[in-house]
DNA sequence: AGGCGCATGTAAGCCGTTACATGATTCC
DNA sequence: GGAATCATGTAACGGCTTACATGCGCCT
């Protein structure tokens, strides 16, 4: 069974044929939303799940010091996809940074911790921002409402995203709600 | 500056003393449910903050074939940890395993898509009851309303747990409504 | 007698980040 | 002439997971 990263690579390579450069620019965008990798890591997978019979390639002529490879995902490859979605959904390890701080946030003053909350604020606004426009350009495609066509997978990972940033902005506002109205000790921070 | 896992442990510390056993009990529940990492992940970074000057320990006697070490945060731990919460925020590396899943579930027919969809709706709403259950003990205990409280910290965590939780129920349920109503091609999956 | 909770560590291996490395073409 | 884009790789290092390893005290 192919890593997540494996999974991800396989996903963009259902839906075309793609160079290895080419994936790793859809790796920032759109993946990028909800899954990241730089190139430095998807060559060797690319190489690993070559190995497995998961995906092939062709040699084309391009423009570089090595060789240019336009990967395709096999039937194989389709299959372990198939399997991979359907594997009954184990706990995933949640690492948020943002909530990370916030546990720490009462040894700050009220100033400073209302700076920390308003700056996290401004990225989910600014996420939020960037996933409207996707979600823009994919309802004008044909296919988005469809659930046997690609485009209607794409509308359901930006769906996911415009969510958590909206839970992200309902988050920070009702923290910044809460700084600025309560007095708690009457001090601007722990006591010292 | 220390890592994600280090400036965990630092918070957990800067609500007292604790031995490295109990520091992996409590990033199991309350820290998991932003921040996961195993006894043998606390063990070294115990080690490296100690030997950063953030923390020391003294020995006490405990049940086991070796020493048992009462951990506390130092002056200069708690520095860090204050300049670490006021970092600019830099994107943070993103990796949902669900929205990967749904990126790809066009590549699966209606009926089983929609069993996979459903499977991420139950693991939310547990998810949700238990953080409610947080909430309810959290808002009973004294200085969750107080700013400069570590009461307050923990309810802010959890707090942003619900809404990601709710995020989640909504967008599954928006999944499950397009699933049961679209016809699509007018077929239960991708054409064969 | 066996299992659970307390308590601490190490080792192997994979995953992920950052930096190093090369070289053609195209646009300014 | 220089920067950006296309195009592919390797190396070093640190983070994270899983498994191995030990041993006391308490409860049933």
């Amino acid at each position: 069974m192919p890593s997540g990263l494996g999974c991800a690579l396989l996903g963009l390579l259902a839906r075309g044929e793609q160079t290895g450069y080419e994936l790793s620019r859809r790796m920032r965008r759109p993946v990028g939303f909800f899954w990241t990798a730089t190139h430095s890591q998807i060559y060797p997978e690319l190489a690993r799940l070559t190995e497995a019979g998961l995906i092939d390639f062709e040699i084309v002529d391009g423009a570089g010091p090595r060789e240019t490879k336009r990967y395709r995902i096999t039937a194989d490859g389709i299959a372990a996809l198939v399997e991979w979605l359907q594997l009954p959904g184990r706990q995933q390890p949640v690492r948020d940074v943002d909530t990370l701080r916030a546990y720490s946030l009462w040894l700050l003053g009220r100033t400073d911790a209302l700076g920390v909350v308003r700056a996290m604020r401004r990225r989910y606004v600014e996420q939020l921002r960037v996933l409207e426009g996707e979600l823009h350009e994919i309802e004008h495609t044909p296919g988005a409402h469809d659930p046997s066509q690609m485009t209607f997978g794409n509308r359901l990972a930006v769906e996911s995203g415009l969510r958590s940033a909206r839970a992200g902005i309902e988050w920070t506002d009702w923290m910044i709600a809460r700084l600025e109205t309560t007095t708690g000790s009457g001090e601007d921070g722990p006591g010292e």
